[in-house]
RNA sequence: GCGCCCUUAGCUCAGUUGGAUAGAGCAACUGCCUUCUAAGCAGUGGGUCGGAGGUUCGAAUCCUCCAGGGCGUACCA
């Protein structure tokens, strides 16, 4: 048992006893040290259900309060009416020896076991290479599926596309014009079509291979599957390179030849919900509130992006998920409330799609903002990011912000400052610790289960320990909240505490007793380093 | 006009779901390497939490209004 649960059950009991109902105890870790461990206002709360003064109430719960020292060793009332716990060191190294025991599976959980989660992110369709854009969504899906795995879900990483309609015949046609111009005709390239170079490069390859066969081909059909697959490879390169891979990758195709676009119009349909107008195909969303109806269907014939997503989604509850997170960029923040809306109007439970909005990645460059934009190909790639900064950086980066404000991403100061860059903070706690216990290995120090937790008293080890046991609690906050910055503060915290500590105590002394019981705190400090970073994808350092 | 998001130190951002004297990193200044990694530590300065009301024991946090910024508001995705 923890300090806190034993807090919460000792409250419950002054609760029952005096038959009070309907009050959630919260505890809350106090900023101030001197305000102890944790701290609940429930003689606050208490104050109107009771008539009673706070202060007054405080003190009955103090004097009710059955001090433990394997648990608490002091409760304080404080300012209005606070309870302040003070932790016994007894239960901190209980704790500690915990975190050695488990090592690796320390801050994972069960609490979701059995429960099965869908995270559908970054679904660029191929007409490019990733952007930074989508490298914050990508590195934000990532994070997420590895945090809801530590919880205990089972997590199916999912990517959909569409590889037909408009843009890939754009797409197609700007392939198409650059194999001619390698031929040697003179080609007025359109200002609307593709202009980046892996377009002219993905030209180069079909010249290489046809010579000048296709020159009189109108079909695009050649030139946009050859784009298609070289850039997709691509998009399946730079992921790996940041440290995952997709289950699924899905195609929007597939709804179509499966009737599942019919299926929704036809259920739409029936709830009355359908109207052809001006050779369109709408959907009334004004019946459902909304301010207007949206088209489904454009009198070409071809749907909108609003009738596959809604077929799509409809498949994923089909699917019987306990959990469906999509992560889209801010733009696609007026698609999804009318895709849910069809969804709700099919009669199924919308609860379970989280919809994680991340915002903008700004680029500045020399104080000047670059606008980014696939078609113009004036963007900066995840693959170049990453060979200027790294993996470890760029995700960093990317999760260290909460995701719904701007990430302001200063290119130049990526380059030349990247050293610099807090994620070394947390790397660098990591390598010092393993630069220890590989001195501790070569004088054959042998700490497990030999160290006398209780030689650990001074103020750095003791906060240090303090820190430690919150882990579980950040991963899950972290998990819960689907907000990986919540996790990387948490990591940026406990590696100031561990800098802290390693400036005023010396590991390995002349004390042989002490020496054993600072490198068990080491050990637990490296474990849960090295536990968070994995959460992360960024890699835990033995030298730097 | 309408919808979502943002506004906290010179800059970039945290703030554990309403708690006690609002924090960190950069930038500026001052100290600390003969000892396990100085990519570190200690310290100084820096604030009307965009503004105004409201809710209550208590507000950066919740509500209303206003101002500024971003993204949408397509028969583009």
């Amino acid at each position: 048992m923890t300090s806190e649960q034993y807090v919460i059950q000792q409250l419950q009991a002054f609760l029952k006893k005096h038959r009070i109902q309907d009050i959630t105890i919260s505890l809350q870790k106090p900023k101030e040290e001197q305000f102890g461990d944790c701290s609940t206002n429930l003689a606050m709360q208490l104050a109107r259900h009771l008539h009673k003064k706070p202060l007054d109430i405080a003190t009955e719960i103090q004097q009710s309060f059955r001090i433990d020292l394997r648990y608490i060793s002091k409760v304080e009332i404080a300012g209005p009416g606070f309870l302040n716990f003070f932790v016994a060191n007894q239960n901190l190294y209980e704790q500690l020896s915990h975190i050695l025991k488990i090592g690796r599976q320390f801050g994972r959980s069960e609490q979701a076991a059995g429960k099965r989660a869908q995270i559908e992110f970054v679904s660029a369709n191929p007409t490019g290479p990733l952007t930074i854009g989508h490298g914050r969504g990508a590195v934000l899906g990532d994070t997420i599926a590895r945090l809801l795995q530590a919880i205990g879900y089972e997590v199916t990483r999912e990517y959909y596309f569409n590889n037909a309609g408009r843009q890939m015949r754009v797409l197609g046609e700007s392939v198409r014009l650059r194999y001619l111009e390698l031929l040697g005709q003179n080609i007025e390239f359109p200002g609307d079509h593709y202009q980046g170079q892996y377009i002219i490069d993905i030209a180069r390859t079909i010249y290489e291979e046809f010579g000048d066969r296709l020159q009189k081909e109108t079909d695009l059909t050649l030139f946009k599957d050859r784009a298609e697959q070289s850039i997709f490879d691509d998009i399946k390169h730079t992921i790996k390179r940041l440290g995952f891979e997709f289950d699924v990758f899905f195609n929007e195709r597939s709804l179509y030849e499966e009737g599942k676009i019919d299926a929704v119009v036809q259920g739409l349909r029936e709830k009355g919900l359908i109207e052809e107008r001006e050779g369109a195909t709408w959907f009334l969303t004004s019946k459902l509130g909304f301010d207007q109806d949206r088209v489904f269907i454009k009198s070409s014939g071809e749907p909108t992006y609003r009738l596959p997503d809604t077929a799509y989604h409809v498949e994923k509850i089909k699917s019987g998920y306990d959990l469906i997170i999509d992560i889209f960029g801010a733009d696609h923040i007026a698609t999804y409330p009318d895709v849910l809306a069809a969804v709700r109007a099919l009669g199924y439970d919308v609860d379970k799609i989280k919809v994680l909005i991340n915002q903008f990645v700004t680029l500045t460059e020399n104080g000047q903002k670059v606008k980014m934009s696939t078609r113009k190909a004036n963007f900066i790639t995840l693959d170049e990011l990453m060979d200027e900064v790294g993996v470890d950086v760029t995700r960093y980066f990317f999760l260290m912000r909460n995701m719904n404000a701007h990430l302001n991403f200063d290119l130049s100061l990526a380059r030349k400052q990247s050293d610099e860059n807090p994620v070394f903070y947390i790397q660098y706690a990591h390598a010092r610790i393993k630069s220890i216990m590989a001195l501790a290995v070569s004088k054959e120090l042998k700490w497990e289960n030999k160290a006398r937790p209780e030689m650990l008293k001074a103020e750095e080890e003791i906060n240090l320990i303090k820190h430690l046991i919150e882990f579980p609690k950040a991963v899950e906050g972290s998990a819960l909240n689907y907000e990986p910055h919540r996790l990387v503060n948490y990591l940026f915290d406990l590696a100031t505490l561990f800098h802290k500590f390693y400036t005023v105590c010396r590991v390995i002394t002349e004390d042989h007793e002490m020496t054993l019981a600072r490198l068990n705190l080491i050990d637990a400090t490296r474990i849960v380093i090295a536990n968070g970073l994995e959460l992360l994808g960024i890699s835990a350092p033995e030298h730097m």
